[in-house]
DNA sequence: CTGAAAGCGCTTACAG
DNA sequence: CTGAAAGCGCTTACAG
């Protein structure tokens, strides 16, 4: 392979100033300069990053923790990590990505062996016991959702609450008095999956404010027991005209439930839901809704986590919490409630 | 940082004795080698992965190039990277994913710097512009997906010819005489994605062995142009009593399509897809499919890559071209067709 | 069975 | 503006 060495041959000069040449890091020559990069052309030099990262501790990696549930809608993932592996490309970073069950252990791997300059933690639970490690870990870490205590780490979420909040003020604002919220099952709360309660609490804050009935359920997250769920609360609450869809399963499986039930949407029934735009192009779901900004958010955390590693911030500048506000995409599910 | 020195120092040993104490490279007195185990627990030592992969050249690392592209089903792709990351965190090692367009550069790029040990490209066209830059690469490479040119390269795909004549036989033996097979669009092909042909080149040479009339559309990959596109087909051919898809979004669409014209699947239509569990899964798809494999897939094209970065086949071992044989996961939608 | 030393390919103070 | 040298933290022939 070649080295810096053999560049330095070629150009007539010192491996010291073949690397300064490089990295700009002391002014060179211009005659010199350009003897260095003809070499380097000339012999399609690239640097060793291991030998770099050994002299540097830079690696210019990044670590992508992911973490995949069940009962969470998997194919989701895909736009954080896309969202992440791009922009950490554009600046000049690569990606590590990490699927493995235990996230401790990996994190743990990881920041000891120094492999990565760097962690994005993705879907985060309330109480991460991942936390701790990447506290304690002597590099930083930026997180696409927010956990209890965000002490020490850049925090990057959909505004949940506020999520709720708007759904039910929408739906309010044209005169609907009675609405169905249907969330992700119970076991995704119970695993940390905090954005669940969030989203569901402020709806319902916002609801009793404004003297709206909210009905709220958890319910299956695959078919065919969504189907079957739905149809359940439609049944239960047959006065309700507006449906909020906190579930991207449920979202999959409403465009059947109501060619079944004969009902059309929104003359019906409006229907917001909260899932990505990509989920909804895919499978061309007709429902307003609030876009989960996965490409986004991965995209910020990267921003934040670079600008940490690089010292663009101060140091221990604060750490930000960044809860993105709520966008409806809008694709006309929501109308007036059907006069009686 | 704890470093190899400290350790030695602790055990009151050399430090190249501290080395081949972890490495289990020379044969080690139990005493000596229960100090420096012991000393290694007690300090939390991890090696310097920047440092080791300089002495030894190997990174235990592999590159993991994806390739997305416009019109095909994104969500599918992430089983494949799955597959590949949790074989490759097995066997040991830890996966770099690209996603940036410009695959060639980053094969480059990746490869000169010695980054990783090898690659495992993904979504590989029959043509594939990455594929020469992997042949001149110093590190091997294991492709899922079957380029025109297998050489220098292990190869790992569906058998999509067998699954086409499958899907042909299956139904013949059934009794049916007419059948649709849908496709990908026709920009796929156009951008390599030879499995569409493969498949369709297969069913057809079949149908016309059988005496089976089979009639075969490149149809849209979202909704809705697929629901309208597979409305036309249906009637087009009214005495097509089966219906085969090679196109995800054709899968997705179908079960509405199929209420809306009040058909029922075996009963008035036998359908048998292509595509994966997990998607069937989260669109609870009533239809008799060939699995995708992906996972699977991803694993082969690691395991095979880490074998030949191991050494553990023969330098030059001929190179592999595995295609897995088609499975029916039996859903039911597969019948003789109605009697008239 | 163990140690002292060289070397992997970079970067970066230290000198001039 | 440039060069000689040390050092990053490992592994591994070379000696004993």
């Amino acid at each position: 392979m070649v080295t810096i060495g053999d560049v330095a041959k070629a150009a007539g000069v010192s491996r010291s100033t073949a690397s300064y040449a490089l990295t700009g890091k002391r002014s060179i020559s211009l005659a010199v300069r350009e003897r260095v990069l003809a070499a380097v052309d000339e012999l399609g030099y690239t640097p060793n990053a291991g030998a770099r990262a050994l002299a540097t501790s830079q690696t210019r990696v990044i670590g992508l923790l992911a973490r995949f549930l069940d009962d969470e809608f998997a194919p989701a993932m895909l736009q954080y990590i896309l969202g992440v592996t791009n922009r950490a490309r554009e600046l000049g970073y690569d990606t590590l990505l990490v699927s493995e069950e235990d996230g401790v252990r990996a994190l743990a791997r990881l920041s000891a062996s120094r492999m990565v300059d760097g962690f994005v933690l993705l879907n985060v639970a309330e109480d991460d016991d991942r936390l701790p490690v990447l506290r304690a870990a002597s590099q930083p870490g930026a997180l696409v959702g927010l956990p209890g205590i965000t002490k020490g780490v850049d925090v990057f979420d959909l505004d949940f609450a506020a999520s709720g909040r708007v759904m039910v003020e929408r739906l309010h604002a044209l005169g609907h008095t009675e609405l169905i919220l249907v969330s992700q099952p119970e076991h995704v709360v119970e695993r940390g999956g905090a954005y669940v309660w969030r989203l569901a609490d402020a709806a319902m804050d916002r609801a009793q404010q404004l003297g709206v009935t909210l009905h709220h359920y958890h319910a299956s997250s695959s078919q065919p027991g969504i189907g079957r769920d739905l149809n359940r609360y439609l049944d239960r609450h047959v006065a309700a005209t507006g449906l909020l869809l906190n579930n991207e399963a449920a979202a999959a499986a409403l465009p059947r439930v109501l060619a079944d039930r004969d009902l059309e949407s929104p003359r019906d029934l409006s229907v917001i839901g909260r899932y990505s735009q990509e989920f909804a192009r895919t499978f061309s779901l007709p429902y307003s809704a609030i876009d989960s900004a996965a490409d986004e958010l991965g995209r910020r955390a990267v921003q934040q986590l670079v600008a940490r590693i690089e010292g663009g911030l101060e140091l221990n500048a604060k750490t930000v919490v960044d809860l993105i506000p709520p966008v409806i995409e809008d694709r006309g599910s929501i109308a007036p409630p059907p006069s009686r």
